[in-house]
RNA sequence: GCGGGAGUAGCUCAAUUGGUAGAGCGUCAGCCUUCCAAGCUGAAUGUCGUGGGUUCGAGCCCCAUCUCCCGCUCCA
């Protein structure tokens, strides 16, 4: 399979209306991108198509490890939330590595990452402390040096070097000491003020996740809707991330749309329903035609693991091999047994017991009940991006067949195509447009909920065929000649370009099964 | 943030030593057209990314800035 080119596809998204840069023509902004119309729609197909099978029919009625239906609530919570949120969360904490600028190169540093060579007798004697990075070009010329004014070096980190010895510091790329800035908070939260006045005092974020408030309103879920653990809450948002680069098109974006669900179960249940969600996941978006090697599921190692999910039983990613990672890969979802982090943070920020009372836990009582259980619920976490899984289906789906009158062409799954179906006259006259018009309204009538249905009698029907290929349409259906006589209608597919006669009060059945079989 | 490359019509790209901005495709209208971007006629669309500067004159030269792509870095 020859590669396929990022250029293009990005192209094909601009010109048929799929993605706009934001703001464009002020210049763009960087790190936000508008979907047009066609990709509002496919967009919309995606995350309803989440929603349908985690939300209405929780995976598609298969039974969880535990032999019984996955329960699943929904959820909409806000994008500012209460501040201290974001402190239990840790990530006021963990957003704001404190980071070093170097005034002569203009490189920046993070400041935990930046070591020194000083003398092995501690003093310098006025002479400069070597910083570096390990593992870069500065290591090895910051050592040379080093060892040249000291002889014997040590390793220390620059947080040891003295306040007051600051200035006597030589920065990794630098050829002059004192150019490194103080340590500067970096916050990747984008900050905002609550009211008004814009005081200092009415500071509060925009989510990075949607997760957290999820778990701030576990209890309320819990109290309001009669479920039971284990079950699920999911939700669909806007985050928003201050990336220090954002890249890759819409890949990594300030602003972007995740869907997320926290799973509680008992922490012995764990590790059966984190391998459950990690499968079911990965299989779901095989069933949008994700597939094949372009699809991996990756299993984080320990190492790896965000603070959170250290000691969880796992961390695993679903990746795509998109055009600019190829041949690495980039995250679609991730699937993390959180453990009972997250509740257990809120549980002591707040205050509030968060605990869960199960009733089918504990010794059996005499009356046939059980006695009960209290705990914190372990959490495993699929968390999906939506944006990213356009971006994925846009690249799988984009296909360039130079055999073809029109080379290229969007193999979407017929559940995710922005437009479901596409009516036309083979020419203009003769009758053929008043049929085809009827037969499109009807066609809309049966099937606006899924998706527009077009209608067009301009210009060739090549061309109206290759238009409706760069939408991802999958299917066609032409009036033609025999259409007034025989009642029959041609279906054009849209990915083999093969036809065949259908009756004309067949074609909405035929449509309607076609869209369902996914 | 660093290094490299690039910004001209919706898309892909031209424009000689600095001299009033073009093509192909697409779009729109009309004709034509009986199954795959066909043909004919016509039309619309650009502050040449943005802001300064040099010059009689700047798409082109200079400075600044923004955005996109690639490689590092980052991705809690």
């Amino acid at each position: 399979m020859t590669k396929k080119s990022m250029d293009k596809i990005m192209a094909l998204a601009k010109r048929r209306g799929f993605v706009f840069q934001a703001s464009e023509i002020y210049g763009g902004i960087n790190g936000f991108w508008d979907y047009g119309p066609l990709g509002t729609l496919l967009k919309r197909n995606l995350r309803e198509a989440w929603w349908q099978d985690v939300v209405l029919f929780p995976c598609r009625g298969a039974l969880g490890p535990n032999g019984e239906p996955v329960r699943m609530v929904p959820l909409d919570t806000t994008i500012i939330q209460h501040p201290k949120v974001w402190e239990a969360s840790g990530h006021v904490a963990g957003f704001s590595d404190p980071m070093v600028d170097c005034r002569e190169s203009k490189a920046r540093y993070r400041f935990d990452h930046l070591l020194v060579f000083a003398p092995a007798s501690g003093d310098t004697q006025g002479k400069p402390y070597f910083a570096y990075l390990t593992d870069s070009p500065s290591e090895a010329k910051q050592k040379k040096k080093a060892e040249k004014a000291f002889g014997d070096v040590i390793t220390i980190a620059l947080s040891e070097v003295p306040k007051d010895a600051w200035a006597r510091v030589l920065g990794p790329d630098a050829e002059k000491v004192g150019s490194l800035t103080e340590p500067r908070a970096f916050n990747l939260m984008f900050k905002t003020y609550v009211g008004a006045t814009a005081g200092e005092d009415d500071v509060a974020y925009l989510r990075p996740e949607t997760a957290q408030g999820i778990f701030v309103q576990f209890k309320n879920v819990l109290d309001t809707t009669r479920v039971k653990l284990p079950f699920g809450i999911a939700q669909t948002g806007k985050s928003f991330r201050n990336e220090v680069t954002p890249r890759n098109f819409t890949f990594r974006s300030r602003e972007f749309e995740q869907m997320e669900i926290e799973f509680f179960c008992h922490e012995s249940e764990a590790a059966e329903w984190y391998r459950f969600w990690r499968d079911t996941r990965m299989a779901w978006w095989q069933s949008l035609g994700l597939k094949g090697e372009n699809l991996v599921l990756r299993e984080h190692d320990r190492e790896e693991r965000a603070h959170y999910a250290k000691e969880g039983a796992g961390v695993s990613d679903v990746e795509f091999r998109f055009p600019f990672t190829d041949p690495g890969f980039g995250e679609l979802e991730g699937i993390a047994h959180r453990t009972n982090f997250d509740l257990g943070q809120h549980q002591k920020f707040a205050r509030t017991n968060l605990e869960f009372f199960d009733s089918d836990r504990g010794e059996l009582l005499p009356n046939g009940s059980r006695k009960g259980e209290k705990y914190l619920p372990h959490v495993i976490e699929p968390s999906a991006g939506l944006d990213r899984g356009v971006l994925a289906l846009l690249c799988e789906a984009y296909t360039e067949d130079p055999s073809r009158p029109s080379p290229e062409l969007l193999r979407l799954h017929p559940r995710l195509a922005p437009v479901k179906g596409a009516v036309f006259p083979l020419v203009n006259k003769d009758g053929m447009p008043e049929i085809s018009e009827k037969l499109h309204a009807e066609l809309v009538r049966k099937f606006y909920r899924l998706g527009p249905i077009e209608h067009d009698v301009k210009q060739s029907i090549g061309k109206r065929y290759a238009r409706m290929d760069e939408a991802g349409c999958p299917y066609c259906f032409t009036v033609d000649g025999e259409t007034a006589s025989a009642q029959t209608v041609t279906v054009r597919d849209r990915d083999t370009g093969a036809q065949e006669r259908i009756g004309i009060d067949r074609v909405a059945e035929f449509l309607a099964q076609k869209l369902e079989q996914s």
